[in-house]
Formats: structure tokens, sequence, C-alpha cells
DNA sequence: TTGAATAGTGAACCTCGATTCAGTAAAATG
DNA sequence: CATTTTACTGAATCGAGGTTCACTATTCAA
């Protein structure tokens, strides 16, 4: 029956881990192939059947979008984790936070864009503003940049800082670091390691070379 | 026969100029409706049957790809034209470009911004690394990139300016008002008028107090 | 003016891929 | 073990939309 610590029965934790499975090959396929992708291709990355799929999401555009919303929901996690070490030394912090977002978008990133510009793009037919999923993303987002204002607030009044109004570090640093790796990305295929831990470096310095006073 | 000026008939001109009314409307609707708009959804905007459409472009993809080509020629040609008077007064061209830089992404940001995604996305099937169009579209990023790698080596030895790294800049620079751009389209829906001449105001006072010395 | 030649048209064709569902296997229940 | 309930399967269905092409209209050359 009933399991007494969770209320979920061992079916529901099965049930539960091939979501998981789902949304992982899910991922990986989107990044690999584009929206573009089969369902086909996902269930066999999955190694389910096209019919299973079908049993945990009710469509493709519902999958995609449980894929963005549980990406979203990892970032806050991984900020809200690393912030009390952030704020404890903001300007050491710089490099943690470098570290993180190429991180996070070394894993998502490449789904990330895709999402992205099919949130501008079709008006009304994808993510419509009303949309319930939209909605989280949003708010979601806010609570991201709400954690990261904290940190640039902190940073900005560190000894070694220019003190620059936190919203435009935060630009500043979210702008520099896309157009890196972008650039990066570009130049590589998609490359790993020691090209990423340089990518790092660089970005640091940069960074700390418009920010230090 | 021959116009003598121009070793082109009358016919000739005529559809060159259905060229591109093709051109515009195909962005047009791009931009509105994403890239999963069908041909007769451009054809009707165009005032042109389908048929017709398949005379000046051979399928959906090379239309698009001529709408993508067409943009990058013009942001080189604007940036080109302006380049002397931004040389002349870095510090003060520092304004120009980002009135530039926003004007060109208001006209063409939204189909931009599907193209990247595509040109990132579905490995292989669109724009392949070997595709014409692709090769074509790298050697005007790189022009481009020079021409303004020009201007930000002047600005770094502007008496105004902090003396960094005219690399660190330009990331700096696009990163920035990219960054801008997109949060601000995203609050409004895809305004124009002052809204814009706002958010030009706020990034060349946020560039300046990066920049300045 | 008249017979090519060229341009324009849009309904019909054809492919592709999301979704369905009838059938099968596995697990829970008694 | 028999029965019911739940999960899984993948071939068949169905709609969407890119592309074709037989036909009409227009322009050109003689």
């Amino acid at each position: 029956m009933a399991d007494t610590d969770t209320g979920l029965t061992r079916r529901d934790r099965e049930r539960e881990q091939h979501r998981i499975d789902i949304l992982d090959a899910a991922e990986l396929v989107f990044v690999r192939d584009g929206i573009a992708t089969k369902i086909e291709t996902i269930a066999k990355e999955a190694e389910y059947s096209v019919g299973s799929l079908y049993n945990f999401f009710p469509s493709k555009d519902d999958l995609f979008k449980s894929v963005l919303l549980r990406i979203s929901q990892l970032r806050i996690a991984s900020v809200e984790q690393a912030l009390p070490e952030l704020l404890a030394d903001p300007w050491k912090g710089l490099r943690t936070v470098c570290h993180f977002w190429l991180d996070h978008h070394l894993r998502h990133g490449a789904f990330l864009h895709v999402a992205h510009s099919l949130r501008l793009g079709p008006r009304g037919s994808f993510l419509a503003p009303d949309d319930p999923v939209e909605k989280q993303l949003r708010a979601n987002g806010e609570t991201y940049r709400a954690l990261l204002t904290r940190y640039f607030t902190a940073l900005a009044a560190a000894p070694e800082a220019r003190p620059i109004d936190p919203a435009i570090l935060f630009t500043a640093f979210e702008g520099y670091i896309r157009t890196s790796l972008f650039a990066f990305s570009r130049a590589h295929g998609g490359a790993d390691k020691g090209d990423i831990s340089a990518l790092e470096e660089n970005v640091h310095q940069a960074l700390c070379i418009l920010f230090r006073k």
C-alpha cells in the first residue's frame, strides 16, 4: 500500500524515475538535434516506446516545456545553495559566480538557446503570455534575479570594487559572459574540459578589469 | 534591348524589385509568425502567388537564408558608412554606436533571434558549416567585427576612457546592449518610439560608467 | 498581328511526423 | 491461480504544409 515515509507507493516512485529518465533523454535530444526532432528519436534515446511517452506527457510541446521548467528550477537551486558563500566574500565570489554560470550553460545552454528564441519568436503560438508554464518561468526568472541582485549589491560594496549600481553590474556580468560563451561555442564545436576553464579564466579576468577600482 | 546604363533590361529591373518585395514580406512574416510560418502566408503578404515565390527562390529554406544574408549585409554597410565619424571622436561616438546597434535590432532583431537559434540548433540540418550561406555569414561576421574593433581600439585610446583591451570593450559593449534589449523586449511587448530612446539613454549611461576613467 | 517565350497562378500531390488506439504484457488483488 | 487493473507497444491514422505542374496571362520579337 502506501509507503508511510513518503505517502508514495513503489509504483509511484518508479513512475517518477521514468519521468526523470524521459526528461533527461528529451533534453539531450533537443540539444543535439534541435526542437524539430521527432518524438520517436526521444523515445529511442529514453529506451521507451513512443506510446509510453504519451503516458507521461500529453504532447511534445508539453514535454519541451517540462524540460525548460526543470532547468530553470535547477538554476535557482544551485544559486540559492551557493549564496551564503558568495556574500561572505563577494570579490572572491566573482570567480564562483562565473564558474556556476558557465557550468550551468555548459549543461543546458544549447537547450536554453533554442527555448529562448521560441519564447520571443512565434507570437502567441508557443508559450503565450498567459501560459502557466510561461508564468512559472517568469516567476523563476524573478527569483533568480533577486538572488543575484543580493550578490551584486554586496559586490558593489566590496572594498576592491568600483561602487557601481548593482543593476549595471548584473547586466554587464550576464552580457559579458553570455557573449563570450556564444563566441566560444561558435569557434569550437562543443568542446569541454580545459578549453572551458580557459574561458572561465578569461571571463573572470575581464570582469575584474571592468569592475575593479 | 539592353539598357546601356546598367546592362539590364526593364524586365530584369522589375524582377529585381520583385525579389526585394518578396524578401521584405518574408522578413516581416518570419518575424511576426516565426520560422514555422507557411509559404502561403509569405506569398499573401507579398501579394504574389505561392508558385511565383518558387520562381524566385527554390525553397523556403533558401528564402530564409536570403533574408538572413541581406540583413548581415545591411549591418556592415551601415557601420562602414558611420565609421569615419566614429573614429573622429570615439567617446562621443559611443552614443552613435548604441543608437545604430539598437536601431538595427529594432528592425531585424526578432528575425536574428530566430535565425540565431537555428544556426546553433539542429546540427547539420540547417546551415551546415560548409553551406555557402553559412560561410558568407561568417565572413560578414568577421568584417563586422573588424570594423568595430577599429572603433573600440580608438575608444580605448580616448582621453576620457579607461585604457582597456579593445576586445574586452567590444565584448562588454555587445553583451551589455544585448542583455538590456532582451530584458526590455520581454517587459514590453514590442514597443517602439520613446521607450526605445529611453533604453538607448540607459545603455549609453551604463557604458559610460563602465568605460570612463 | 501573331506565334513564341516568359511570368504568374493555385489546386492537387506527397512527405513527414505528432498523436491515437487496439492489442499485449506485467503487476496487483482476491 | 484467475481476474482485474495498469503499463507498455508500435503500426496505422490524420493533418499540415512544402513543392509541383498543367494551365492562363502577359510580354516580346518579327
